[in-house]
DNA sequence: ATTATCTATAGATCTATAGATAATGC
DNA sequence: ATTATCTATAGATCTATAGATAATGC
Protein backbone atom coordinates (compact mmCIF):
# COMPACT_ATOMS: atom_id res chain seq x y z
CA UNK A 1 0.00 0.00 0.00
CA UNK A 2 1.06 3.67 -0.54
CA UNK A 3 0.16 5.23 2.01
CA UNK A 4 -1.39 9.13 1.27
CA UNK A 5 -0.84 10.35 4.62
CA UNK A 6 0.87 13.37 5.42
CA UNK A 7 1.52 14.18 8.78
CA UNK A 8 3.68 17.09 10.79
CA UNK A 9 6.93 18.46 9.36
CA UNK A 10 7.41 20.03 5.77
CA UNK A 11 5.36 17.97 3.00
CA UNK A 12 7.85 15.37 0.51
CA UNK A 13 7.84 16.82 -2.82
CA UNK A 14 6.96 13.37 -3.69
CA UNK A 15 4.36 10.93 -2.58
CA UNK A 16 4.93 7.98 -0.48
CA UNK A 17 6.18 5.13 -2.99
CA UNK A 18 6.77 2.66 -0.15
CA UNK A 19 5.77 0.01 2.48
CA UNK A 20 6.07 0.67 5.96
CA UNK A 21 4.01 2.89 8.25
CA UNK A 22 6.63 5.56 9.02
CA UNK A 23 9.48 7.25 7.22
CA UNK A 24 12.01 5.18 9.32
CA UNK A 25 10.02 1.59 7.71
CA UNK A 26 10.18 3.44 4.24
CA UNK A 27 13.50 3.49 4.33
CA UNK A 28 14.48 0.30 5.84
CA UNK A 29 12.49 -1.41 3.29
CA UNK A 30 14.50 0.74 0.35
CA UNK A 31 17.30 -0.27 2.20
CA UNK A 32 16.57 -3.97 2.35
CA UNK A 33 15.96 -3.88 -0.97
CA UNK A 34 19.00 -2.05 -2.45
CA UNK A 35 21.35 -3.60 -0.13
CA UNK A 36 20.16 -7.28 -1.04
CA UNK A 37 20.06 -6.64 -4.25
CA UNK A 38 23.34 -4.38 -5.06
CA UNK A 39 25.10 -4.71 -2.22
CA UNK A 40 26.09 -2.29 0.55
CA UNK A 41 28.72 -0.09 -0.75
CA UNK A 42 27.41 -0.38 -4.23
CA UNK A 43 23.93 0.99 -2.98
CA UNK A 44 24.72 4.93 -2.14
CA UNK A 45 22.15 6.79 0.71
CA UNK A 46 21.18 9.21 -2.73
CA UNK A 47 19.98 5.72 -3.69
CA UNK A 48 17.84 4.70 -0.64
CA UNK A 49 16.28 8.41 -0.49
CA UNK A 50 15.24 8.23 -4.19
CA UNK A 51 13.99 4.84 -3.78
CA UNK A 52 11.63 6.10 -0.35
CA UNK A 53 11.05 9.43 -2.47
CA UNK A 54 12.84 11.75 -0.40
CA UNK A 55 16.36 13.78 -0.25
CA UNK A 56 19.38 11.97 0.50
CA UNK A 57 19.94 14.76 3.18
CA UNK A 58 16.35 13.52 5.02
CA UNK A 59 17.60 9.98 5.49
CA UNK A 60 20.16 11.37 8.69
CA UNK A 61 17.07 13.03 10.62
CA UNK A 62 16.21 9.24 10.91
CA UNK A 63 19.73 7.50 11.18
CA UNK A 64 22.91 8.71 11.89
CA UNK A 65 24.71 6.70 8.80
CA UNK A 66 24.32 4.21 6.05
CA UNK A 67 26.12 1.92 8.35
CA UNK A 68 23.17 2.17 11.10
CA UNK A 69 20.67 0.99 8.62
CA UNK A 70 22.14 -1.85 7.59
CA UNK A 71 23.14 -2.92 11.75
CA UNK A 72 19.14 -2.32 11.96
CA UNK A 73 18.18 -4.60 9.35
CA UNK A 74 20.81 -7.29 10.56
CA UNK A 75 18.92 -7.25 14.11
CA UNK A 76 16.29 -9.41 14.19
CA UNK A 77 17.44 -11.58 11.31
CA UNK A 78 19.10 -14.60 12.48
CA UNK A 79 17.77 -13.46 16.31
CA UNK A 80 14.59 -15.65 15.74
CA UNK A 81 16.15 -18.55 14.23
CA UNK A 82 18.53 -18.18 17.62
CA UNK A 83 15.64 -18.44 19.98
CA UNK A 84 14.33 -21.26 18.26
CA UNK A 85 17.66 -23.10 18.56
CA UNK A 86 17.91 -22.98 22.17
CA UNK A 87 14.44 -23.98 22.48
CA UNK A 88 15.16 -26.77 20.91
CA UNK A 89 18.46 -27.77 22.68
CA UNK A 90 16.07 -28.07 25.95
CA UNK A 91 13.53 -29.64 23.70
CA UNK A 92 13.27 -33.41 24.65
CA UNK A 93 12.56 -34.70 21.10
CA UNK A 94 15.27 -36.73 19.22
CA UNK A 95 18.04 -35.13 17.45
CA UNK A 96 16.73 -36.26 14.14
CA UNK A 97 13.28 -34.62 14.68
CA UNK A 98 14.97 -31.37 16.25
CA UNK A 99 17.72 -30.44 13.56
CA UNK A 100 14.74 -30.73 11.22
CA UNK A 101 12.19 -28.55 12.75
CA UNK A 102 15.63 -25.88 13.48
CA UNK A 103 16.56 -26.52 9.33
CA UNK A 104 12.80 -26.08 8.18
CA UNK A 105 12.19 -23.04 10.41
CA UNK A 106 15.30 -21.38 8.88
CA UNK A 107 14.75 -22.02 5.47
CA UNK A 108 11.43 -20.74 6.10
CA UNK A 109 12.47 -17.87 7.78
CA UNK A 110 15.14 -17.46 4.72
CA UNK A 111 12.43 -17.82 1.89
CA UNK A 112 10.04 -15.39 3.51
CA UNK A 113 10.47 -11.40 3.99
CA UNK A 114 9.56 -9.04 1.11
CA UNK A 115 13.60 -9.31 0.38
CA UNK A 116 16.53 -11.64 0.72
CA UNK A 117 17.51 -10.45 4.27
CA UNK A 118 19.65 -13.43 4.72
CA UNK A 119 22.35 -12.41 1.42
CA UNK A 120 23.20 -9.61 3.86
CA UNK A 121 25.16 -12.00 5.94
CA UNK A 122 27.17 -13.15 2.85
CA UNK A 123 28.13 -9.06 2.46
CA UNK A 124 32.33 -9.21 2.62
CA UNK A 125 31.67 -5.92 4.27
CA UNK A 126 30.33 -7.36 7.18
CA UNK A 127 33.76 -8.95 8.04
CA UNK A 128 35.58 -5.83 9.88
CA UNK A 129 34.06 -3.11 11.43
CA UNK A 130 31.80 -2.96 13.86
CA UNK A 131 29.62 -5.12 12.71
CA UNK A 132 31.75 -8.05 13.85
CA UNK A 133 28.37 -8.81 16.39
CA UNK A 134 26.21 -9.69 13.72
CA UNK A 135 28.59 -12.43 12.71
CA UNK A 136 29.30 -13.86 15.69
CA UNK A 137 25.77 -14.68 16.21
CA UNK A 138 25.58 -16.46 12.59
CA UNK A 139 28.60 -18.26 13.80
CA UNK A 140 26.23 -19.23 17.24
CA UNK A 141 23.19 -20.14 15.00
CA UNK A 142 26.06 -22.88 13.71
CA UNK A 143 27.37 -23.97 16.39
CA UNK A 144 23.87 -24.78 17.20
CA UNK A 145 23.67 -27.12 14.23
CA UNK A 146 26.91 -28.89 15.27
CA UNK A 147 25.56 -29.26 19.06
CA UNK A 148 22.43 -31.16 17.35
CA UNK A 149 24.63 -33.22 14.94
CA UNK A 150 26.46 -34.33 17.97
CA UNK A 151 24.02 -35.58 20.15
CA UNK A 152 22.60 -37.57 17.01
CA UNK A 153 25.73 -39.22 16.26
CA UNK A 154 26.72 -40.19 20.10
CA UNK A 155 22.78 -41.60 20.10
CA UNK A 156 23.60 -43.67 16.73
CA UNK A 157 20.84 -41.20 15.13
CA UNK A 158 23.56 -40.20 12.58
CA UNK A 159 25.96 -41.93 10.94
CA UNK A 160 29.03 -39.66 9.64
CA UNK A 161 32.90 -39.76 9.38
CA UNK A 162 33.53 -36.46 10.79
CA UNK A 163 30.89 -34.65 12.91
CA UNK A 164 32.74 -31.12 12.45
CA UNK A 165 32.14 -31.54 8.12
CA UNK A 166 28.86 -32.93 8.73
CA UNK A 167 28.30 -29.58 10.14
CA UNK A 168 29.51 -27.45 7.55
CA UNK A 169 27.50 -29.42 5.02
CA UNK A 170 24.35 -28.97 6.43
CA UNK A 171 24.58 -25.23 7.49
CA UNK A 172 25.75 -24.82 4.13
CA UNK A 173 22.96 -26.76 2.61
CA UNK A 174 20.71 -24.33 4.74
CA UNK A 175 22.11 -21.35 3.74
CA UNK A 176 22.33 -21.64 0.21
CA UNK A 177 19.45 -21.36 0.13
CA UNK A 178 20.37 -17.55 0.34
CA UNK A 179 22.23 -18.02 -2.82
CA UNK A 180 19.03 -19.51 -4.81
CA UNK A 181 16.64 -17.03 -3.83
CA UNK A 182 19.38 -14.54 -5.18
CA UNK A 183 19.23 -16.59 -8.67
CA UNK A 184 15.50 -16.93 -8.45
CA UNK A 185 14.15 -13.92 -6.76
CA UNK A 186 11.47 -15.46 -4.81
CA UNK A 187 10.65 -19.44 -2.92
CA UNK A 188 8.00 -20.82 -2.21
CA UNK A 189 8.75 -21.59 1.95
CA UNK A 190 6.03 -24.84 1.38
CA UNK A 191 8.34 -26.63 -1.31
CA UNK A 192 11.80 -25.99 0.03
CA UNK A 193 11.36 -25.14 3.32
CA UNK A 194 10.71 -29.74 4.06
CA UNK A 195 13.06 -30.38 1.00
CA UNK A 196 16.31 -28.76 2.93
CA UNK A 197 15.60 -30.18 6.50
CA UNK A 198 15.09 -33.46 4.55
CA UNK A 199 18.46 -33.35 2.82
CA UNK A 200 19.86 -32.54 6.07
CA UNK A 201 18.98 -35.52 7.88
CA UNK A 202 19.86 -37.37 4.23
CA UNK A 203 23.36 -35.69 4.98
CA UNK A 204 23.59 -37.10 8.25
CA UNK A 205 22.56 -40.64 6.95
CA UNK A 206 19.04 -40.55 8.50
CA UNK A 207 17.11 -41.75 5.58
CA UNK A 208 13.98 -44.30 4.90
CA UNK A 209 11.67 -44.79 7.32
CA UNK A 210 13.79 -42.79 10.11
CA UNK A 211 13.57 -40.00 7.98
CA UNK A 212 9.73 -40.19 7.62
CA UNK A 213 9.29 -40.23 11.45
CA UNK A 214 11.80 -37.31 12.02
CA UNK A 215 10.52 -35.21 9.41
CA UNK A 216 6.60 -36.03 11.18
CA UNK A 217 7.87 -35.41 14.65
CA UNK A 218 10.00 -31.83 13.19
CA UNK A 219 6.73 -30.69 11.70
CA UNK A 220 5.39 -31.02 14.54
CA UNK A 221 7.76 -29.88 16.31
CA UNK A 222 8.00 -26.37 14.47
CA UNK A 223 4.35 -26.13 14.68
CA UNK A 224 4.26 -25.31 18.33
CA UNK A 225 6.44 -23.10 18.52
CA UNK B 1 58.34 -15.87 -4.20
CA UNK B 2 59.01 -12.04 -4.32
CA UNK B 3 60.59 -11.45 -7.46
CA UNK B 4 63.50 -8.59 -7.44
CA UNK B 5 63.54 -8.48 -10.80
CA UNK B 6 63.82 -4.96 -12.73
CA UNK B 7 63.67 -4.40 -16.19
CA UNK B 8 62.28 -1.99 -18.52
CA UNK B 9 60.38 0.68 -18.32
CA UNK B 10 60.66 3.64 -15.40
CA UNK B 11 61.48 1.25 -11.79
CA UNK B 12 59.06 1.61 -9.03
CA UNK B 13 59.10 3.25 -5.72
CA UNK B 14 58.65 0.32 -3.93
CA UNK B 15 60.44 -3.61 -4.45
CA UNK B 16 57.84 -6.18 -5.46
CA UNK B 17 55.34 -7.70 -2.95
CA UNK B 18 53.16 -9.65 -4.68
CA UNK B 19 53.26 -13.53 -6.54
CA UNK B 20 52.99 -13.22 -10.32
CA UNK B 21 55.77 -13.51 -13.16
CA UNK B 22 54.20 -9.81 -14.77
CA UNK B 23 53.00 -6.94 -13.01
CA UNK B 24 49.97 -7.82 -14.72
CA UNK B 25 49.80 -11.04 -12.57
CA UNK B 26 50.49 -9.42 -9.44
CA UNK B 27 47.80 -6.63 -10.32
CA UNK B 28 45.23 -9.98 -10.92
CA UNK B 29 46.59 -11.57 -7.76
CA UNK B 30 46.44 -8.21 -5.68
CA UNK B 31 42.48 -7.45 -7.09
CA UNK B 32 42.22 -11.20 -6.30
CA UNK B 33 42.54 -11.04 -3.10
CA UNK B 34 40.69 -7.86 -2.06
CA UNK B 35 37.90 -8.46 -4.13
CA UNK B 36 37.14 -11.80 -2.52
CA UNK B 37 37.63 -10.63 0.94
CA UNK B 38 35.88 -7.25 0.87
CA UNK B 39 33.95 -7.27 -2.35
CA UNK B 40 34.17 -5.13 -5.72
CA UNK B 41 32.93 -1.85 -4.90
CA UNK B 42 34.26 -1.79 -1.55
CA UNK B 43 37.93 -2.25 -2.85
CA UNK B 44 39.58 0.70 -4.78
CA UNK B 45 41.68 1.02 -7.69
CA UNK B 46 44.22 2.83 -4.83
CA UNK B 47 44.28 -0.08 -2.58
CA UNK B 48 44.76 -2.40 -5.52
CA UNK B 49 48.00 -0.37 -6.22
CA UNK B 50 49.06 0.04 -2.73
CA UNK B 51 48.55 -3.52 -2.83
CA UNK B 52 51.24 -4.25 -5.36
CA UNK B 53 53.46 -1.65 -4.59
CA UNK B 54 52.75 0.65 -7.30
CA UNK B 55 51.06 3.75 -7.90
CA UNK B 56 47.27 3.82 -8.32
CA UNK B 57 47.48 5.56 -12.34
CA UNK B 58 49.71 2.32 -12.93
CA UNK B 59 47.06 0.14 -13.17
CA UNK B 60 45.51 2.03 -16.29
CA UNK B 61 48.75 0.78 -18.17
CA UNK B 62 48.15 -3.03 -17.91
CA UNK B 63 44.25 -2.64 -17.68
CA UNK B 64 41.97 -0.34 -19.29
CA UNK B 65 39.26 -0.57 -15.93
CA UNK B 66 38.83 -2.12 -12.45
CA UNK B 67 35.36 -3.99 -14.21
CA UNK B 68 38.25 -5.19 -16.74
CA UNK B 69 40.13 -6.76 -13.89
CA UNK B 70 37.46 -8.32 -12.25
CA UNK B 71 36.12 -9.78 -15.93
CA UNK B 72 39.61 -11.04 -16.43
CA UNK B 73 39.50 -13.08 -13.05
CA UNK B 74 36.23 -14.49 -13.87
CA UNK B 75 37.55 -16.37 -17.25
CA UNK B 76 38.76 -19.42 -16.58
CA UNK B 77 37.10 -19.77 -13.04
CA UNK B 78 33.67 -21.66 -14.45
CA UNK B 79 35.15 -22.58 -17.47
CA UNK B 80 37.11 -25.59 -16.50
CA UNK B 81 34.16 -27.08 -14.87
CA UNK B 82 32.25 -26.15 -17.88
CA UNK B 83 34.60 -28.24 -19.73
CA UNK B 84 34.13 -31.07 -17.12
CA UNK B 85 30.92 -31.28 -17.32
CA UNK B 86 30.62 -31.25 -21.43
CA UNK B 87 33.52 -34.28 -21.26
CA UNK B 88 31.03 -36.27 -18.21
CA UNK B 89 27.65 -35.48 -20.59
CA UNK B 90 29.20 -37.90 -23.33
CA UNK B 91 30.61 -40.20 -20.46
CA UNK B 92 29.74 -43.94 -20.93
CA UNK B 93 29.70 -44.47 -17.02
CA UNK B 94 26.70 -43.76 -14.90
CA UNK B 95 24.72 -40.67 -13.41
CA UNK B 96 25.52 -41.32 -10.20
CA UNK B 97 29.47 -41.88 -10.79
CA UNK B 98 29.32 -39.17 -13.35
CA UNK B 99 28.20 -36.60 -10.95
CA UNK B 100 29.80 -37.66 -8.05
CA UNK B 101 32.99 -36.78 -10.67
CA UNK B 102 31.44 -33.43 -11.39
CA UNK B 103 30.98 -32.11 -7.87
CA UNK B 104 34.47 -33.58 -6.33
CA UNK B 105 36.31 -31.82 -9.50
CA UNK B 106 34.39 -28.48 -8.74
CA UNK B 107 34.41 -28.32 -5.13
CA UNK B 108 38.52 -29.40 -5.18
CA UNK B 109 38.81 -26.22 -7.37
CA UNK B 110 36.87 -24.04 -5.52
CA UNK B 111 38.92 -25.30 -2.60
CA UNK B 112 42.13 -24.53 -4.37
CA UNK B 113 43.67 -22.22 -5.54
CA UNK B 114 45.43 -18.61 -3.50
CA UNK B 115 42.06 -16.97 -2.74
CA UNK B 116 38.55 -17.99 -2.74
CA UNK B 117 37.67 -16.88 -6.20
CA UNK B 118 34.18 -18.80 -5.99
CA UNK B 119 33.05 -16.02 -4.11
CA UNK B 120 33.31 -13.67 -6.99
CA UNK B 121 29.95 -15.05 -8.60
CA UNK B 122 28.25 -14.33 -5.68
CA UNK B 123 28.84 -10.70 -5.61
CA UNK B 124 25.69 -8.46 -6.03
CA UNK B 125 27.54 -6.26 -8.30
CA UNK B 126 27.48 -8.81 -10.92
CA UNK B 127 23.80 -9.32 -11.70
CA UNK B 128 23.79 -6.53 -14.17
CA UNK B 129 26.72 -4.50 -16.18
CA UNK B 130 28.14 -6.52 -18.86
CA UNK B 131 29.55 -9.54 -16.75
CA UNK B 132 26.14 -10.88 -17.22
CA UNK B 133 27.84 -13.50 -19.53
CA UNK B 134 30.07 -15.09 -16.22
CA UNK B 135 26.35 -15.33 -14.87
CA UNK B 136 25.27 -17.00 -17.45
CA UNK B 137 27.84 -19.32 -17.35
CA UNK B 138 27.25 -20.41 -13.99
CA UNK B 139 23.77 -20.70 -14.95
CA UNK B 140 24.97 -23.12 -17.69
CA UNK B 141 27.03 -25.17 -15.12
CA UNK B 142 23.83 -25.96 -13.33
CA UNK B 143 21.80 -27.08 -16.16
CA UNK B 144 24.94 -29.84 -16.27
CA UNK B 145 24.01 -30.67 -12.68
CA UNK B 146 20.23 -30.60 -14.21
CA UNK B 147 20.90 -33.17 -17.11
CA UNK B 148 23.14 -35.40 -14.68
CA UNK B 149 20.18 -36.00 -12.14
CA UNK B 150 17.47 -36.34 -14.47
CA UNK B 151 19.57 -39.18 -16.53
CA UNK B 152 19.44 -40.94 -12.55
CA UNK B 153 16.33 -40.14 -12.10
CA UNK B 154 14.80 -41.70 -15.63
CA UNK B 155 17.68 -44.79 -14.82
CA UNK B 156 16.05 -45.28 -11.31
CA UNK B 157 19.35 -44.68 -9.79
CA UNK B 158 18.40 -41.42 -7.71
CA UNK B 159 14.42 -41.08 -6.01
CA UNK B 160 13.53 -37.63 -5.85
CA UNK B 161 10.38 -36.07 -5.49
CA UNK B 162 11.12 -33.14 -7.71
CA UNK B 163 13.84 -32.88 -9.91
CA UNK B 164 13.78 -29.01 -10.11
CA UNK B 165 14.04 -28.70 -6.14
CA UNK B 166 16.53 -31.79 -6.24
CA UNK B 167 19.07 -29.59 -8.78
CA UNK B 168 18.71 -26.64 -6.71
CA UNK B 169 19.67 -28.64 -3.36
CA UNK B 170 22.83 -30.65 -5.32
CA UNK B 171 24.30 -27.15 -7.00
CA UNK B 172 23.41 -25.35 -3.14
CA UNK B 173 25.42 -27.74 -1.66
CA UNK B 174 28.29 -27.38 -3.81
CA UNK B 175 28.35 -23.77 -4.22
CA UNK B 176 28.31 -23.85 -0.70
CA UNK B 177 31.91 -24.75 -0.23
CA UNK B 178 32.58 -21.03 -1.47
CA UNK B 179 30.90 -20.08 1.99
CA UNK B 180 32.47 -22.20 4.78
CA UNK B 181 35.75 -21.18 2.82
CA UNK B 182 34.87 -17.36 3.28
CA UNK B 183 34.49 -18.11 7.28
CA UNK B 184 37.12 -20.52 7.29
CA UNK B 185 39.66 -18.95 4.94
CA UNK B 186 41.37 -22.10 3.36
CA UNK B 187 39.95 -25.26 3.39
CA UNK B 188 41.17 -28.95 2.87
CA UNK B 189 40.26 -30.12 -0.92
CA UNK B 190 41.16 -33.88 -0.20
CA UNK B 191 38.84 -33.68 2.97
CA UNK B 192 36.02 -32.10 1.35
CA UNK B 193 35.58 -32.73 -2.05
CA UNK B 194 34.63 -36.47 -1.41
CA UNK B 195 32.47 -35.11 1.54
CA UNK B 196 30.14 -32.76 -0.53
CA UNK B 197 30.68 -35.40 -3.68
CA UNK B 198 29.01 -37.60 -1.08
CA UNK B 199 26.55 -36.05 0.13
CA UNK B 200 25.15 -34.33 -3.20
CA UNK B 201 24.21 -38.48 -4.07
CA UNK B 202 22.79 -38.98 -0.72
CA UNK B 203 20.57 -35.71 -1.31
CA UNK B 204 20.18 -37.84 -4.41
CA UNK B 205 18.82 -40.75 -2.17
CA UNK B 206 21.73 -42.85 -3.47
CA UNK B 207 23.23 -44.54 -0.24
CA UNK B 208 24.89 -47.47 0.88
CA UNK B 209 26.56 -49.96 -1.50
CA UNK B 210 25.23 -47.58 -4.50
CA UNK B 211 26.72 -44.42 -3.35
CA UNK B 212 29.84 -46.73 -2.16
CA UNK B 213 30.22 -47.78 -5.97
CA UNK B 214 29.40 -44.48 -7.54
CA UNK B 215 32.15 -43.13 -5.07
CA UNK B 216 34.64 -45.38 -6.26
CA UNK B 217 33.63 -45.50 -10.45
CA UNK B 218 33.47 -41.41 -9.64
CA UNK B 219 36.78 -40.98 -8.03
CA UNK B 220 38.14 -43.25 -10.83
CA UNK B 221 36.46 -41.28 -13.84
CA UNK B 222 37.72 -38.13 -11.80
CA UNK B 223 41.44 -39.07 -12.03
CA UNK B 224 41.29 -40.23 -15.81
CA UNK B 225 40.34 -36.03 -16.53
C1' DA C 1 7.04 24.92 19.48
C1' DT C 2 7.85 20.79 17.33
C1' DT C 3 8.48 17.92 13.59
C1' DA C 4 10.09 16.28 9.18
C1' DT C 5 11.33 17.67 5.42
C1' DC C 6 14.10 20.75 2.13
C1' DT C 7 18.41 23.26 -0.07
C1' DA C 8 23.17 23.92 -0.10
C1' DT C 9 27.57 22.46 0.62
C1' DA C 10 32.05 20.81 2.83
C1' DG C 11 35.44 17.47 2.62
C1' DA C 12 36.75 13.10 1.36
C1' DT C 13 36.89 9.96 -1.64
C1' DC C 14 37.21 7.40 -6.32
C1' DT C 15 38.09 6.33 -11.39
C1' DA C 16 40.44 7.54 -15.22
C1' DT C 17 43.38 10.59 -18.26
C1' DA C 18 47.46 13.56 -19.57
C1' DG C 19 51.89 14.14 -19.71
C1' DA C 20 56.65 13.70 -17.47
C1' DT C 21 60.41 10.56 -16.36
C1' DA C 22 63.75 6.81 -15.78
C1' DA C 23 64.96 2.64 -17.03
C1' DT C 24 66.40 -0.90 -21.09
C1' DG C 25 67.01 -2.12 -26.15
C1' DC C 26 68.88 -1.20 -30.52
C1' DA D 1 62.69 4.28 -29.39
C1' DT D 2 60.15 1.68 -26.34
C1' DT D 3 58.50 0.44 -22.05
C1' DA D 4 56.60 0.88 -17.47
C1' DT D 5 56.39 3.55 -14.22
C1' DC D 6 55.66 8.24 -11.93
C1' DT D 7 53.19 12.95 -10.66
C1' DA D 8 49.32 15.77 -11.06
C1' DT D 9 44.73 16.46 -11.65
C1' DA D 10 39.88 16.65 -13.69
C1' DG D 11 35.34 15.46 -12.88
C1' DA D 12 32.19 12.70 -10.69
C1' DT D 13 30.77 10.83 -7.03
C1' DC D 14 29.55 9.95 -1.93
C1' DT D 15 28.57 10.68 3.20
C1' DA D 16 27.32 13.74 6.46
C1' DT D 17 26.37 18.46 8.48
C1' DA D 18 24.28 23.22 8.78
C1' DG D 19 20.67 25.82 8.49
C1' DA D 20 16.13 27.19 6.13
C1' DT D 21 11.27 26.06 5.55
C1' DA D 22 6.52 24.31 5.65
C1' DA D 23 3.54 21.63 7.78
C1' DT D 24 0.82 20.32 12.48
C1' DG D 25 -0.02 20.78 17.61
C1' DC D 26 -1.00 23.51 21.52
Amino acid sequence: MVAAQAGVGRPRLAPRQREGASAREEILDAAAELFSVQGYTATSTRAIAESVGIRQASLYYHFSSKEQILAELLVGTVLPSLDVAAVLADSPQTAPARIWALAAFDVRLLCSGRWNLGALYLLPELRPANLAPFYTERQRLRAGYGALIDEGVTHGSFVVDDAATATDLVFGLVESVVLVRQDRGTLDPGRFAPAIADGCLRLLSCTGRRLAAAHRQGAALLADL
